[in-house]
DNA sequence: GCCAACGTTGGC
DNA sequence: GCCAACGTTGGC
């Protein structure tokens, strides 16, 4: 069971949506669509309005961690998966069973100092993120109640 | 742009 | 069920 997991993280290559993309949004809300990995839906799934979001910005110079957001919708179907123009069109879900889901998450602040992905690994506490773990690719991915204070401390955001 | 690491697909 | 081929991710 996930219960009681009430943190994670994920990725966005800014250059296609960032953290500020997310504050300019209506209602600074967005549907997180898109995700095609079944480990990182399954997190989606497990997900609580409420729960709190570190924002990293991958693909980038630097890769880092540059926000917080939060669960404000748990996991639906993303309608991406049945629209044959769409990128992320996918003909093997079925509509009845629907194969991927979103979570819709909404802004919450960007770090005055973003914390970039050699900063997090200078941190002994933070060894075994998820996030820092060798050929990690996971675009959704849960973060400890220890770490996220690490992080929060180092980036003097509470 | 390169390429290691990883996930998925499909032939057998 | 195995595993080679292929596609993707994402740091560098």
């Amino acid at each position: 069971m996930t219960e009681g997991r009430r943190y994670w993280l994920m990725k966005s290559e800014p250059r296609v949506f960032s953290i500020e993309d997310l504050a300019q949004s209506p209602k600074q809300m967005t549907s997180w669509d898109g995700v095609r990995n079944y480990q990182a839906r399954n997190f989606m799934r497990a997900m609580k309005v409420g729960d709190q979001v570190l924002f990293y910005h991958s693909n980038a110079e630097p890769p880092a961690v540059v926000g917080i957001a939060e669960v404000v919708r748990t996991a639906y179907p993303d309608k991406t998966q049945f629209d044959k123009t769409h990128h992320h069109y996918d003909p093997a879900s079925d509509p009845s069973a629907p194969r991927w889901d979103m979570v819709d998450i909404r802004y919450r602040q960007t770090l005055k100092a973003s914390l970039s992905l050699d900063r997090l690994r200078q941190e002994p506490k933070l060894k075994d993120m998820v996030l820092l773990r060798k050929g990690s690719r996971l675009s959704v991915q849960p973060v400890t109640e220890m770490e996220w204070a690490v992080v929060l401390k180092l980036a003097g955001a509470k």
